[in-house]
DNA sequence: GTGAAAGCGCTAACAC
DNA sequence: GTGTTAGCGCTTTCAC
């Protein structure tokens, strides 16, 4: 592979003026220049941004760490991101946590090492632990989909309280009255406040919540299924559930087929999170449907505007979520 | 960040013994690597991987470029890929290519400008022309779930044709008399064996092959429902249809839901690849299993085995896929 | 406006 | 064994 150098041999100029050329910088005598753009095409050149990378000291690179890439709410967060990168000339990397704190870090430290120049991250838990070093390092950080508790970064999440509150609020009003919740793990701000929407909405209802209709499963099919297993083995089982997330509502849904209980009759089902899945399945699912572009586009948009303005007061933006009704809620 | 100079200076060594601990090459002093490490520890060093990069010309990271990130085949792929990837000390970045040769050569040109260590693939399209470049610097590549017509490279796919074989074989054993198929784009090795399995499936029943019930589409879910439309709109319209992927199943699913045309009594279904929501949809959907977690891991320890060894003969794995069948196919 | 030269942080010859 | 030194390929002062 050629180097800038064999590029100025040959157009016979200096390395400097070609990178003056390649990176528009400073005034280039325009014949000169041309030259420089036909050498560079002749050969073939193209930059090493490893070399770049160590003048500049920082890659144009995103880091976008996402908590489980089997779950097609986060890949769907991916283009936005992407979008906005692209436009920005930022490629992004994609790593998968696996919900595991431990492989967060180990991320963290590659974006670090690697010099990236911007971090998106669902951190696995609230607490701040894993992004600390790139705070420290002063890397733009935004959160998605979830929040940090006592960090200092900037995020964008959806409205899980009030969707959570509506969803519940549904089935309350479609005359189911025993109705249970299976929320994600507690180290989650979304399991947190989907958790806070149930309760405020049997608050509202008059009801008082049942300690044994609420459950903490990992935001995973065989945890949802479990939770389900769980509830209807309960003496009084609820006649209807909440669920947190997608791949637990399929989780619940698998259960629940297993065992023969037929929705909506014997238990009504509303999911959050509305996939393609949702309107295929018999009764269609009715679902709280997020703008999972949106929340992509937005922290790109959030993870510039850190890196132009290091030192501006921290934000959150919180998108709204939407009720799609359709046949598993009512009867 | 400190240095390793800073390293060097407190541990009263040189940068060079400092590098060779960390790298545990030659023979230090246990004494001195003992230093080495509490000053490493005392001053958090991180070694700049920008800079390790750029002077041994190779970057521990590999690029996995998948197709379309919203596909959970290709987001199951990655699991495999990470594993045997940070067995061996890599780090994985995943891009996604949307089916877009643009992209790909984006992405093709990230790998190379980075000098990353190889690169994993499902290609777009079967003509070799976005991995010249990787092949020409000698970058180790495999491609995975595809194949390149004529490129020299390793490959990792699973039996496409005898899956398609099976699955529309078994939909003649149950009875169907006219059954299509949706494939994928011709220009997907995929796509093509499909086509190929269901061909010879019909030809060993000694069924012609009516040209109208095969489709085309594009592996999407909008795609899938298109073509279906198309199918059932014919004068003489399928009993039965043998979709190529698990996005146009849905696709096709939906249309079939809309339309309100019952599965299997109006028209049996086969799909490929099995999803969490096969079992799901009612009635329960008979699909092609394939390995996709052991598709993954096969094409890293291609590309590990390609970077030892660049000149050894290029090789192809197949892996089986397995008939799951449940009621969408039975009647 | 253009070129010479230094240096980003590391590793690998090469001396010792 | 260990240190000195050169250099990976680029960008960016600093002279001119």
């Amino acid at each position: 592979m050629s180097t800038i150098y064999d590029v100025a041999r040959l157009a016979d100029v200096s390395p400097a003026t070609v990178s003056r050329v390649l990176n528009d910088r400073g005034d280039v005598n325009a014949e000169m220049a041309q030259r420089v753009r036909a050498s560079v095409e002749m050969l073939g050149y193209r930059p090493n941004s490893v070399a770049r990378n160590l003048r500049r000291k920082v890659a144009s690179v995103w880091a976008l760490i996402i908590s489980d890439i089997e779950n097609p709410h986060f890949t769907a967060l991916v283009r936005g991101v992407e979008d906005v990168a692209r436009s920005k000339g930022y490629s992004v990397v994609l790593c998968n946590s696996d919900e595991e704190l431990e492989k967060e870090r180990g991320y963290v430290d590659v974006a670090l090492d690697e010099r990236m120049a911007g971090v998106i991250i669902s951190p696995s838990s609230d607490k701040d632990s894993a992004i600390g070093p790139l705070l420290k390092a002063g890397v733009p950080v935004v959160t998605i989909d979830r929040r940090l508790r006592r960090s200092p970064v900037n995020s964008v999440v959806v409205a899980n309280k009030q969707g959570a509150n509506e969803a519940t609020a549904h089935l309350l009003a479609n005359g189911f009255r025993r109705v249970a919740c299976i929320t994600g793990p507690t180290r989650t701000t979304t399991a947190v406040q989907r958790l806070a929407g149930y309760r405020s909405a049997l608050f509202e209802a008059g009801i008082a919540v049942d300690p044994q209709l609420v459950r903490t499963a990992d935001y995973k099919e065989a945890g949802g299924a479990e939770a389900t297993r769980e509830l209807m083995s309960l003496p009084e089982p609820p006649d209807a559930i909440f669920v947190g997330n997608s791949l637990m509502t399929m989780g619940a849904l698998g259960w629940l087929a297993d065992a023969g209980i037929s929705i909506p009759d014997h238990v009504g089902i509303v999911g959050f999170d509305d996939l393609p899945y949702a309107r295929l399945v018999s009764p269609r699912l009715t679902t709280v449907a997020q703008p999972t572009y949106e929340l992509g586009r937005t922290a790109a948009q959030m993870l510039v505007e850190r890196a132009a303005a290091p030192d501006a007061p921290v934000r959150s933006v919180t998108l709204p979520t939407r009720l799609v009704v359709r046949d598993s809620s009512r009867r």
